[in-house]
DNA sequence: TCAAAAGTGTTAAGTTTACACCCATGA
DNA sequence: TCATGGGTGTAAACTTAACACTTTTGA
């Protein structure tokens, strides 16, 4: 049986969609667009994209997340396959959503708006198209399990911030209220969460210490732990 | 824009993968198949097989670990979706993995003799065709994860087992030894583990006793933490 | 002067780990 | 009778959780 012992098989278009996580005011978004395209245009739903012919999958999730963000080199995961019988109402796809973690700060509102995407709030999703909400269900179940073993957290926040912004952060994420002693004894603990001699004076009269990630001393102590 | 217009892109095979574990003589062990087809005919494989038309891709991979084993209704999660240009080289085929626990002495040999497939230990594998190997790892590095909150470990022994098989499991998968006693406490804790008054003679002279998993009594206390 | 966010330690409770001997039986 | 696997409890180390007040400063 040569290759073309394949040939036999049925081919199928593949999509990705990407969930995109953002963080702004003390709240955990997802960038979703209405969309641009029958059927049913106009719809909320997450950014997505065919993979083409010469392109590995987590290549077109890159080129997706880039095509609505203008960014690279973003933290990405894949989230899994979808490939229910009926899942898009237009024609079989089988989809792989995959998840980013941007810096709001950083992604290009212009291109934002020429794909009609917004910021939604995670507590306040509109419906979604097709299956989108249990990728998105599925995506802020494997950030906030990562959460408590790996510091992707840090790729949701600009290079400075504090540490009252980093216990939102992890409280916006994981849901629930944190210690704020015990929540800093912890970052304490962690050699690559480093202080600077910078003094945030935007968020508090009195002023807060600056901190930022570093990913070298992380890479050698590769201790974590919330 | 009619659902049509989908039509402009390109279409792909997409194939599921399976992780079939199984456990026996205090190994933990995977069943693999030697590919049966060209190109690279002979090589050790994961079981695989392309969706059909109209087929979800999780039935495709029920399908799979059924032709192979027999086995119906068996604990299977999706690990991931592989998507490399190049990574089957017969020509491009988006795969998805997927993992399953089963009882090993429910599994019908004479299938797996018609495959061409057997049962390795999973210290012990040979090299794999393609991204093989990056599948098993993943499914190893899902299943020992779970392991710690789920109580998915059952599916892999018999309806009756020991707390020293129980333990054998544990240390097989997560691949270290553990305290018999500290064990025996936590097992101990779980009251969806259910001492029976049968005793297994088979492999102690004194006698153990054996125990059963109740999923009814899991379900509602859903307590678990190894 | 006061409202708002920053910053700081201690103690009790709970969890995890380490550890060693006797028991019952079949060969 | 002895080799084999079955079965059992306690104490120390460590981790987690609960908890409240003082500081600084801009408005």
């Amino acid at each position: 049986m040569a290759p073309s012992f394949y040939g036999q098989y049925p081919k199928f278009h593949v999509a990705v969609d990407c969930i995109i996580f953002g963080f702004e005011a003390g709240k955990l978004k997802v960038l979703l667009q209405q969309r641009p395209f029958e059927p049913r245009q106009g719809e909320w739903s997450l950014m997505g994209g065919f993979v083409k012919r010469n392109e590995d999958v987590d290549a077109a999730a890159e080129r997706v997340l880039n095509q609505l963000t203008g960014l690279h080199n973003i933290y990405m995961k894949q989230v899994g396959a979808f490939g229910s019988v009926n899942r898009d109402s237009g024609d079989r796809v089988i989809s792989v959503a995959y998840f980013a973690l941007v810096d709001i700060a950083k992604v290009n509102h212009d291109l934002n708006h020429q794909h009609s995407a917004y910021w939604e709030d995670i507590d306040e999703l509109p419906p979604l198209l097709f299956d989108h909400k249990e990728m998105v269900e599925k995506a802020l179940y494997r950030l906030r399990t990562m959460l408590h073993s790996r510091p992707i957290g840090f790729s949701l926040l600009p290079p400075l911030f504090t540490l009252s912004q980093l216990q939102q952060l992890y409280e916006a994420i994981l849901g629930q209220k944190l210690d704020k002693r015990n929540f800093r004894k912890r970052i304490g603990d962690m050699k690559f969460v480093e202080k600077t001699d910078l003094i945030d004076k935007v968020n508090s009269k009195r002023g807060a210490a600056l901190y930022q990630f570093n990913k070298e001393v992380y890479e050698e102590s590769k201790l974590f732990k919330l």
